[in-house]
DNA sequence: TTCTATCCACGAACGGCGTTCGTGTCAAAT
DNA sequence: ATTTGACACGAACGCCGTTCGTGGATAGAA
């Protein structure tokens, strides 16, 4: 953080009564910087605004100077991933209380990603091995454990439930920016509605007559149904809630 | 087709012995030869390589011609997705075996998806609403009221289902996509193999405790679990099979 | 048939992007 | 004091989506 004002002041002409170069004004770029530079813009306007010449311009140099310190901006995005993970809470696990622990994790790492506008994307192009994904995957692992289900079983769902996780709040954040780009008057949503309540029904039958059941509920309140179904399936599976192992 | 093939003529000088201009050699694009040429591309290169200017060119013009007919970028990608969309496979829905279909249903609509390699992202930009997707979707809903799931359970369902395909479709995409880009010696898989058998078990226990059991299996394995854990806590909600109303 | 209005194909350009290269400069090692 | 090596950085390359203005062909009116 020093470093950033550092920078800055860099620009400036040099004041004269202060004796110049006292911290390093080179050194100033590192991983960390860049990151937490990148978080900013991440935070503002997403995964899209995050560019190489725009995290740049936020520390008040050029584009290249940061590949000296990270890979590519796939490499960028990955540490960022990792640093949203980092913000996810986790339980301390209690076997009695497993699939509420479990449910609310996710929850959490649904609500967390979407804090970060449209991170969850990067966990769909590159599987999360950071540090602090691990954690969250050993946390959820542990849980289904204590809970009882079968070794199999809560292995491939860590990884099923980070897919669904992960989707939907990238369709989550898509819909936050989509609804930011209108201005009140000019409403999506209602155009929406209108096509849908236009839809030929002998073509589309069902899907016509659940339009309301389709069309009700928060996205998290859908999120949750889906989890539900996942946990109550798990739950099918397990040995019983287990205190010692059998 | 033979519009494109008129298109081709185009460029040569005329053949002086052929009535020229028998067939309109303007009018030549149209939505459809647009997203025809632009489906290729899309098969062959996947999302990234659908642009406006490759499509352009697959069809010997310039980039600004296609905007005569299609919106832009995004509008035509949400028609190559339909277009994909209606190559999946539909079932005639039996009452008796309503899981089966389903399964079978979501389990072909990744594989389709999949064969246009990372069309599924469209997905999950955006809500599915092209004439093809409706017709999916109609097909699951009937086959889950059939199978007497209850209505908003449903409704909420194909919501659910239809994220976990796309997100398992964008993952498998994204492999394949790596494993593609890599020469035979060049083994990434092996190095992923490296790095998670050196992760310390101090830290991640369960997670290294089970690491045979995370990375065994197929994709298309860890998917089909993944929608049995879906359809059997459907199943759990269903009235049973109903041949007629409750 | 001739004129005119409309459509639309298209080249060029704008402002963005990720990434690479070569240069120059500074801090530490000798 | 000199060398050396790390690294900041401007410029450039080749992409991208999209817009604008031009100009030519076509279809309908006269």
């Amino acid at each position: 953080m020093s470093n950033r004002i550092e920078r800055v002041e860099h620009e400036l002409p040099e004041p004269p009564w202060r004796t110049p170069r006292k911290q390093p004004a080179r050194r100033s770029l590192s991983r960390e910087t860049i990151v937490e530079a990148a978080m900013g813009v991440l935070r503002k306007e997403g995964i899209d605004g995050v560019s190489m010449r725009r995290v740049a311009t936020e520390l008040s140099t050029g584009a290249a100077s940061l590949y000296a310190h990270v890979a590519n901006k796939d490499e960028l995005v990955e540490l960022l991933f990792d640093e949203v993970a980092g913000e996810i809470p986790l339980p301390e696990p209690d076997p009695a209380r497993w699939r509420e622990q479990v449910t609310q994790l996710w929850v959490d790492s649904r609500a967390t990603l979407l804090r970060y506008r449209d991170i969850a994307r990067a966990a769909l192009g590159s599987v999360p091995f950071g540090p602090n994904a691990l954690r969250v995957t050993e946390t959820t692992l542990q849980l289904l454990r204590l809970g009882g289900v079968p070794e199999q079983a809560a292995a491939w769902s860590a990884d099923v439930v980070g897919l669904y996780v992960s989707a939907s709040a990238v369709e989550g954040a898509m819909r936050a920016q989509r609804e930011e780009g209108r201005g009140q008057w000019d409403d999506e949503a209602g155009q929406t509605q209108e096509f849908l309540a236009s839809l030929p029904a002998d073509r589309f039958p069902t899907f016509v007559s659940l339009l309301p059941h389709l069309t009700s509920g928060t996205e998290e309140e859908r999120f949750r149904f889906g989890l539900e179904l996942l946990v109550s399936g798990l739950a099918a599976l397990a040995t019983g809630p287990r205190e010692a192992g059998p």
